[in-house]
RNA sequence: GCGCCCGUAGCUCAGUUGGAUAGAGCGUCUGGCUACGAACCAGAAGGUCGGCAGUUCGAAUCUGUCCGGGCGCACCA
């Protein structure tokens, strides 16, 4: 509704401008800093002084008088210096509000590919990988409440160094058979994937101390790529089951995908050589003659680079042949926008509560009666991936441009975000001892080579635990798995909400008190608003009663007497402005925007439940407005939770 | 060395793309549970927006420069 009305603004001063002074002005529109000076301010008078060469004060005042009606909208005024102040109409505001609204038309454009999560399958998640999922997962819930197409993909590096590193470890260091690592994955009390943090980190720690036993990693590669013998079953079964944790893992968060391309099939259907081909055709790579890359396939640092000078080429291929990870994203890329001309095969694997299907690639034809929906073709892609690799994603990209796809280029989205780290204290509390030199730092790397880092399923747990603890002494009476329901309802608020409310680029000192906060600007603050507000409706039915025809009791009339008073016009203004915020938020791609929306419309409807008695009320007009409030206010603030992930306990 | 990012209240962070008197949360201090359960609310204190110079009606925001910190720049991913 308030989107609506800012558009209507903006479009009328467009208009006006351009026919008046026959300029075409990008009409900026923004929210006053004091609610006194009402709804929306325009510096337009500002923006055309110097064009006009005359002063702003001035302009403004003709665009107020000659501007006209616009439907909606009560009266404008100049301020400060050239301001224009619009305040709208509260009566018809309020009115519109009430009336059912429409159904917003399906934005134009095709599919959108949001690939996030992209764990490497060989040891347990941690809060770094949270913070990506969380990310991707809100920018998904953002998208599709906007009624755009999104397709999750989650790939799966199952080939790659840090499978091996692991297979290795079995394999060379602990002498298991695949006989073996079967029967550990399925003892009811191993958490496999913790057993394989400790043994990627084992691993990693014997290479540094014995060299030469970096031949484990090669021979196990080969073997992989050859797919045969020990070490290839080792690296099936330990991928297979360390996803099937991710996924367990990520599912506890509410996030869910459609399919996991894994890089076995991008290697088998020799994905990699039509990209190749198209590479080499297209000379976007050549084979470098001399120099340190002699004998590899590179992309020209000038593809990719605007500081050409000083950059390396980027090898593509190497001297043995074997492709790099860019090669293979490359073509990963392509297939993403069905460019590639090549398509995997899927099963399903896994079924989702809500009847979703859970694809994963195959290389070979399955017999699947159900028909597979068609993966890829995106218009758009969105790979959410830490900045760290903001230069191989620049290459990836240069690489689409260079075989002629510009337009794909230009769709393809690096959606960077920073790294989570941990803080001081929280390496004390974690046992962790660290070095003179990182003492000194603000903060210390997540790392799994050195199996560094905060679980996720031990943080999980974690705010499980302290939820209990606050929702067992609330509410001692409830059944123990009522309790345990609504317990992990709020830890995952409070975990989602703090992994999201730090804005994308902004690194995140992982600390355990403010990440088991329930209190401030945390999820469970923003539930509880939610929770107070169905209380509220529920209480009126215990009481006997039922919610009043709000619309046959609350004509514009009734309506603009309430609303005279500011703290409800307030409350509701800020509640019917989650359109606006949830668009605006998808446009700077900031889920963080999205959650500081949620927290000030709780904070708004905190105020107001405290200060005004609903079901106390005795006056009825009055009565049936505030019921209404705060049936608007429950509806808009569970929209917004639910594009957050965050679920509504039954009670808090 | 080159590139990218960051520096805002004691701490952790926002700041609608250049606009009005720079905002939240935590922490500290003060007050509020016999209303719809206080995971809450009200109030107070707390700022040279890292420094300097520039651009202009107007700068936390843009430019330059310096200081401090982080991350990249593999025939790893």
């Amino acid at each position: 509704m308030f989107h609506l009305l800012e558009e209507r603004v903006q479009a009328a001063f467009h208009e006006h401008i351009q026919a008046r002074y026959g300029i075409d002005l990008a009409v900026t529109i923004e929210q006053p800093r004091q609610s006194e000076f009402g709804e929306i301010a325009l510096p337009a008078a500002f923006q055309l002084a110097r064009q006009l060469k005359q002063p702003p004060k001035k302009i403004a005042a003709e665009l107020a008088a000659e501007i006209g009606h616009i439907p909606g909208v009560a009266a404008m005024e100049v301020a400060g210096n050239g301001y224009l102040n619009v305040r709208f109409d509260r009566a018809r505001y309020g009115s519109n509000l009430l009336a059912p609204q429409p159904e917003p038309e399906a934005p134009a454009g095709g599919k959108i590919v949001v690939e996030h999560t992209n764990i490497n399958p060989n040891k347990a998640a941690h809060i770094g990988h949270l913070r990506n999922a969380a990310l991707g997962d809100t920018f998904v819930r953002m998208l599709r409440s906007l009624g755009q197409r999104v397709e999750v993909q989650n790939y799966i590096d199952n080939t790659g160094v840090q499978v091996a590193d692991v297979v290795a470890g079995f394999h060379y260091l602990e002498k298991k058979t695949p006989a073996d690592v079967r029967e550990l994955i399925s003892q009811a009390g191993v958490r496999f994937d913790y057993l394989c943090w400790d043994l990627y980190a084992r691993t990693s720690a014997h290479y540094q101390r014995s060299p030469e036993s970096l031949a484990w990693r090669s021979q196990t590669l080969h073997a992989i790529e050859a797919g045969e013998g020990a070490q290839a079953e080792l690296a099936h079964l330990v991928a297979d089951a360390i996803v099937e944790a991710h996924l367990s893992t990520m599912l506890r968060l509410g996030v869910e995908y459609d399919v996991l391309p894994r890089e076995s099939e991008i290697l088998h259907l020799k994905f990699w050589a039509s990209a190749f081909e198209l590479l080499k055709d297209r000379q976007a790579i050549y084979l470098e003659t001399q120099g340190k890359n002699a004998g590899c396939w590179v992309m020209p640092a000038a593809a990719f680079s605007a500081d050409a000078e000083s950059e390396d080429s980027k090898v593509i291929v190497r001297s043995d042949g074997t492709v790099t990870y860019v090669g293979k994203d490359i073509a990963y890329q392509l297939w993403k926008f069905g460019l590639l001309g090549k398509d995997f095969y899927y099963r399903p694997l896994r079924r989702y509560a809500d009847g979703r299907v859970l694809w994963v690639t195959t290389d070979k034809p399955v017999n699947a009666e159900a028909s597979v929906p068609e993966f890829g073709h995106a218009a758009r892609v969105y790979n959410v991936i830490d900045v760290r690799q903001s230069y191989l994603q620049d290459v990836v990209v240069a690489g689409l441009k260079a075989l002629g796809f510009s337009g794909q280029a230009g769709e393809s989205i690096h959606f960077s975000y920073e790294m989570v780290a941990l803080s001081p204290r929280c390496c004390a509390e974690l046992g962790i001892l660290l070095s003179e030199e990182d003492r000194r730092r603000p903060y210390v790397e997540v790392s799994g080579r050195k199996g560094l880092g905060v679980k996720a399923d031990d943080l999980i747990d974690k705010l499980i635990g302290k939820a209990l603890e606050e929702v067992a002494s609330r509410h001692p009476e409830a059944p123990a798995e009522e309790q345990g329901r609504v317990a992990t309802q709020i830890a995952v608020g409070a975990l989602r909400y703090f992994l999201l409310k730090y804005t994308r680029n902004s690194v995140i000192a992982f600390d355990f008190q403010e990440a088991l906060s329930f209190e401030g600007e945390t999820g469970p603050y923003v539930q509880y608003a939610a929770v107070r507000a169905r209380n509220i409706l529920r209480k009126l039915q215990e009481r006997g009663e039922s919610l009043p025809d709000f619309a046959a009791e609350l004509p514009p009339e009734a309506m603009g007497r309430q609303l005279r008073f500011e703290d409800f016009w307030q409350v509701l203004l800020a509640a019917s402005k989650a359109d606006a915020a949830v668009e605006r938020a998808v446009t700077a791609g900031e889920p963080a925007h999205v959650a500081k929306y949620a927290f000030q419309l709780a904070q708004a409807f905190n105020n107001f439940y405290h200060q005004y008695p609903i079901l106390h009320e005795e006056n009825r007009e009055k009565k049936v407005f505030l019921l209404w409030m705060t049936e608007f206010f429950r509806a808009q603030l569970e929209r917004t939770l639910d594009i957050l992930g965050i679920a509504i306990p039954d009670y808090m």
